[in-house]
DNA sequence: CATCGGTACGTACCGGCGGTATGTCGTACG
DNA sequence: CGTACGACATACCGCCGGTACGTACCGATG
């Protein structure tokens, strides 16, 4: 439906070109950092020069901020399947979505793009915008719905989203950086389980 | 005691512009951010050159990390005070200290240099390793003498501490930010209370 | 008091990098 | 079939971090 006009083979270049250019973007972002990585790696990467690149984005900033966008479109598909949908109690689907948060925390690309460098390169406001349609979006939604639920005590939703926002993010980061990640794992799953029953609300039906 | 040796004028000289640059690289770190500001900024706020920073610090990352040590200890000073001395139980006490670092996160400066730029700027191994002897260290010292006095369950020391951190650092990041600050500090206030709350022994004495 | 060594800077310069201005080639379109 | 525009490539500029080198001044020493 809606193939009225088929697309120009010159437009598939196009987009083919910026996908390399982003491809390129995330890994080296992701391996030296933002301020390590010169365009001309970028662009020598992705086989082209730097006219390129700035024909398709305004800046580096405007390509660190699509490499921002490809890491957490990437990162939201598979945590919505988890948490959004699927089937259990709200309570249920808000634990697995916790430990596929975790998961998701220990890729590289998300804790160092998305997390750590996000809100220094991006500016923390802007940083925080972005993050309301993605990860942080979801965790909020996450958090809302078990205190609409009566699963856990009410709190300020936007406060106890971003703290747990923070506490997962470097929870992650910490998995991320142990020598013995199952223990970690285990050890960072127990404790948030332990602070979410803490403040859960017993059920006496 | 022991002022056998007079400390030469060309020693405080010396010591004194180390000092002037080192709030100069403060003010416009926490201003304009590590990226933006240049050494010839940061020389010239000073009434130096470039001669005197290279003298005194081997290079832009090191100057860096004059200015975070600054930071953490004028911010830890303050802290200690309240946290680790002072009268009451281990609890009264965490709660206090809770209260004082969420204050302590306000300050921009502690907030960009030591939160949030230092892992980036620093690289995340070596900023855990200063954080160690400042403020996380001290976090960890009070959830580890709240788990040895058995005032909340027992949990990783390790971890606990690092995602108590990043929740209190996000929460004084959300805070900072908020339009009714007031508002804000409570509800940071009232969410660490309550998760920490959850997660208290009953006492039956 | 003259000399001398070293510290604490200042000055001049280099290379790399982000950004820009301009040229060029091919493709779609009238 | 010309032409206009999109999709790049090339050449260049200015700023900034870092380096090499020069210099003035303090302090110890004979």
């Amino acid at each position: 439906m809606s193939v009225v006009t088929l697309r120009s083979r010159r437009a598939d270049y196009s987009e083919s070109t910026r996908q390399a250019l982003v491809d390129s973007a995330v890994e080296l972002f992701t391996k030296r950092g933002y301020a390590a990585t010169s365009l001309d790696a970028v662009t020598k990467r992705a086989r082209v020069t730097k006219g390129a690149l700035y024909h398709h984005f305004s800046g580096k900033q405007a390509l660190f901020e699509a490499a921002f966008s490809a890491v957490e479109t990437a990162v939201l598909k598979r945590l919505g399947e988890v948490a959004v949908a699927g089937p259990g109690s709200p309570w249920d689907r808000a634990m697995r979505g916790v430990e596929a948060y975790v998961q998701a925390c220990l890729e590289p690309a998300y804790q160092r793009i998305v997390i750590h460098e996000g809100p220094v390169v991006m500016g923390w406001e802007r940083w925080r915008e972005a993050e309301d349609h993605f990860s942080y979006g979801l965790i909020r939604t996450v958090i809302q719905s078990l205190i609409e639920a009566k699963e856990i005590v009410e709190l300020p939703v936007e406060v106890t989203a971003r703290m747990l926002f923070g506490a997962l993010s470097s929870g992650a980061t910490f998995l991320a950086n142990a020598t013995d990640p199952k223990k970690a794992s285990a050890e960072v799953s127990n404790a948030i389980t332990q602070v979410l029953t803490g403040l859960r609300i017993k059920k006496d039906d």
